[in-house]
DNA sequence: GTCTATAAACGGATAGAC
DNA sequence: GTCTATCCGTTTATAGAC
């Protein structure tokens, strides 16, 4: 292998990462190529030689945990009881944030992920709706209903603010576990 | 008065209206001085009549709510009673959001917004410190901390959320109201 | 108060050399 | 795999007519 060809996919890593470090920080709209590129210390041609569109960035960035909250949606659905549903979510929706931090913040807040992916990535709307139904549930109340988009908002950023960017990923996760238990009426493990 | 003074005042306002609907769908920098043009009908050469930059416009769209806040937390700083700060803060924080809606959303989680107004309006970053201390009081817990932001971005988001755009003031305000005061432990209200 | 016209810069994107 | 150079559309912003 040539020394060209040798750090191909360090590089795109590298890009993904550095593209996911501004979009949290200026937003998906508010970033550019140059910005990408300047921050990775090459020009933009060469960020064009690894994806062939910004919206393609984009994707590349949130697709992973976008996938991941897809299979953990359907794990949720698949619970046969209520209280194992909200669990079962509530549980990988924490994880997801814990594991991704930012990430999570982003694609719940951004309007540029939205605009981006929706041409490519199977229905965003249509999983975030999902995810709600489960938390709410059938015949929901408008006291549970608030609470659910309270919960999914909150932790997201939250678990990405700069604030807690301190914490290791265990505290985090059960702090997080904990307060979206409360808010959503689940009783609190007793022990870990 | 001429027909061209006239509704120099209503245009400005219905300005700043169209532009936080375009900026709570699209984002501040994904918005541009184009499409707000187009979306009131006139050319971009009417729009910089009323305001020289487009961070101008960012300025004005939040800061009435943003000078809001900023008396809301100093009146609840002010209280001496920890439980009475708390319970000052919450119910200002719920009520800007309610009246507000999308605008409190909006900034905050669009860097945009950020970026615009840090070289006008006073020390955002330093109003939202603030904000989280009046919470957590000294010497806070790590559990307090992360609720505190939990419930600042999820009141924020969810009340801004269009999924619950259809709730009247009222009702929306109580909602939001409760679950914060759960979230940061504090005791409901017995009646309204 | 709003318009047309235009300047200057920046954005995303491509061609072709090395 | 990265570079220089370039294209083109869009963006912010200004000048000046009505």
């Amino acid at each position: 292998m040539t020394a060209d060809v040798r750090d191909a996919e360090g590089t795109r890593a590298r890009l993904l990462a550095t593209a996911l470090r501004l979009f949290t920080e200026h937003g998906v709209e508010g970033t550019s190529l140059q910005m990408i590129a300047d921050a990775l210390g090459v020009t933009k041609a060469a960020v064009y030689y690894h994806f062939k569109a910004k919206d393609e960035i984009t994707a590349a960035v949130t697709e992973p945990a976008l996938r991941e909250l897809e299979t953990i949606v359907a794990d949720a659905e698949a619970q046969r009881r209520r209280g194992a549903q909200v669990d079962h979510l509530l549980a990988g929706f924490v994880d997801l944030i814990v594991r991704h931090r930012a990430l999570v913040a982003l694609f719940s807040s951004d309007p540029g992920v939205a605009r981006a992916i929706e041409h490519a990535a199977g229905d965003f709307e249509g999983l975030k709706e999902r995810l709600v139904s489960v938390l709410v549930g059938p015949e929901p109340e408008l006291r549970t209903t608030v609470a659910a988009h309270v919960a999914l908002a909150g932790l997201a950023l939250a678990g990405g603010a700069p604030y807690l960017a301190h914490l290791d990923d265990d505290t985090l996760r059960a702090e997080l576990l904990d307060i979206g238990r409360r808010l959503l009426g689940r009783p609190r493990r007793a022990a870990r």
